[in-house]
DNA sequence: AGCATCTGGGAAGGCGCTTCCCGTGGGGTC
DNA sequence: GACCCCACGGGAAGCGCCTTCCCAGATGCT
């Protein structure tokens, strides 16, 4: 293609093939303040497209002082609901000709802090923490400085879950939506609840259990059981699996995420159980992938991907030393076949 | 934390306050040919612990040549397919202090290119392209000429999927595995099949429908009916709901991958089917987040994770100039309740 | 004709880091 | 004790690009 210059590509040669200067190739390129004639602009271009040129990114984030990449942190890619949030900001990156780097904690917050300082290191443009807020002051606190060195450096930082830092935030309802699924499902004529609920540290599981507490003492109901699982398919499988042992008489077991209900549902099969009709059955999240088993879960729809969207334009549209933004995404009560009209007795 | 310089803080900061040279600052982080004195070191160390330094990432990179990033691109990180490919390559990525930038196709193959160009830009070490390749040689021969730019450029290029371009490729044995599925399948004494196939460009879809007529003929059964659909939830479901108005006596229907056979499950259902006495059904990949669904459905397993480890490992350990290496992925069928013995007639 | 305005080009500076090269000091050898 | 060598610290070049300064030429306006 080009037998001149042995590695790869660069402005130079761009400019040596179109006959103009280095300055005009690069304004041909970036043309912000001054311009450039429309000829001598195809010309570059032309001459760029030929030699097959691709701008060197790491020269231009030192030439410039930031990138166009944004660190995404999830607790799990292989988690449908992160999965889900990541197409969403993938989707949106893509319209701001931005890059993204993926961070997955592997369910260990404390890996956050590593990726938000390698990110900052990195002149990332700004971090998305997607995922539940950990009950852990000293963890928040050491975050929060994190997150503040990162800002400090020219970046911001989002957070889709809690409103625990001070940054701008995808704030997730998860209590009011837990507590309205309560209450529909109180209605539906269920009494006697257990719930399903992940690790007490992660504030997601403890807010929908929460929820669901309040939506249950406002219906007037006593107060359900409680039982601990992981915030995976496993432990709702576990959790279920213990309850059906131990705990009689129960109407409807409300677990905190979907993948977790399924899990359920999997133990109340391996128990014999028949479902919906010996007992009902709820999961949070809508997750699509799941939103054909059989019976169809009931469940809070929360959109996803337009949440991840909604972390990107946050990203994308502050202004420096605005306060921080706050966008709340409430959740949809979905009644579906696991949890039918109880007929009254 | 330091108050003397503005911007964030640079290596020489940190040279400054151990009081070394920048050059003995920066070989105590990466002394590799050199030797730092262990208490100069550890001045330095400290000194960047204390000023919370992080290296510059771009200028490193600029200084080095290469960076530390892998690209992933995926057509569709929602699908739970490639988010357990991604949560792989994440988990290798990290043993290796690799980052991982992700690029997603929205399931338009052409667009494979842009990111490939872009992630040279970026001075990428390696691409792993995840997903099918694609029957169209005017495209594949432009993605090769991109690859190989990408290689000229210094970086590494890695396929999982099929073996179509001269690359290091994780092969995924969609066909035999197909093949045994529908053997298997035969042999459990049904006659009467239909194929829910996808796209058939899509090389992995049409392998697998090849793979399911070998097995058929190998077993002396009739040719079956293949419908074509979207590699989707919703592809599968309508592909079903076509079938189920035009097609009778059919014994088991096979989709060519699990999220499809879970879209032609509620389909059947929507149809009043029982399954499996009325139908039998299988899929293709084992996806976790299905293994729940009723009747458990039977499928061919593919270790996904492993998948992603083993192409970062291809990235990681590659030497220039060696052949392209290969390596032979294999399904295991797994027979579950969706496809029950047949009582013979 | 005189002046303001626009645009291209050359050149220099700087981004933060790695690494080559030089110089010095200490230890070993005969 | 002279010599050599090695180890290691420090100075400085250079990675590719963007930006800016300044000048030259062209154009348009009064």
């Amino acid at each position: 293609m080009n037998a001149m210059s042995p590695g790869p590509v660069t402005l130079q040669d761009v400019a040596n093939e179109a006959g103009v200067s280095l300055a005009t190739a690069s304004r041909a390129f970036n043309g912000s303040t001054r311009k450039v004639r429309q000829d001598l602009k195809e010309r570059v271009l032309l001459a760029a497209a030929k030699l097959n040129y691709a701008a060197n990114g790491p020269a231009q984030a030192m030439a410039r002082g930031r990138t166009n990449v944004v660190g995404l942190i999830v607790h799990d890619i292989s988690d449908p609901y992160f999965a889900a949030i990541a197409a969403g900001v993938m989707r949106a990156a893509e319209d701001q000709h931005l890059l993204v780097t993926l961070g997955s904690t592997m369910r260990r917050p404390e890996r956050e802090l590593d990726y938000v300082q390698v990110l900052r290191g990195q002149r990332s443009r700004a971090v998305i923490l997607a995922g539940s807020r950990v009950d852990d002051p000293e963890l928040l606190s050491r975050l929060r400085e994190e997150c503040a060195a990162f800002e400090r450096a020219g970046g911001r930082v989002v957070v889709i879950s809690q409103q625990k830092l001070p940054l701008d935030t995808v704030v997730v309802e998860n209590r009011s939506g837990a507590r309205a699924l309560a209450q529909r499902l109180a209605s539906l004529g269920y009494q006697r609840f257990a719930i399903l609920g992940g690790p007490t540290r992660l504030l997601t599981a403890r807010d929908r259990v929460q929820g669901i507490r309040d939506g249950l003492a406002a219906a007037g109901l006593p107060a359900p059981v409680v039982l601990e699982g992981a915030f995976t398919r496993d432990g709702g499988h576990d959790a279920m699996r213990e309850l059906l042992t131990s705990r009689e008489g129960l109407d409807c077991v409300v677990a905190v995420n979907d993948v977790m209900a399924v899990g359920a549902m999997a133990a109340c099969r391996d128990a014999g159980l028949h479902l919906p009709e010996d007992l009902a059955l709820a999961g949070f999240d809508d997750i699509a992938t799941l939103r054909d088993v059989h019976p169809k879960l009931t469940t809070v729809r929360l959109p996803l991907e337009r949440m991840g969207e909604t972390a990107l334009e946050l990203v994308t549209t502050g202004t420096e030393g605005e306060p921080h933004r706050t966008r709340r995404i409430r959740g949809e009560v979905l009644i579906r076949e696991s949890t039918p009209l109880r007929p009254t007795r």
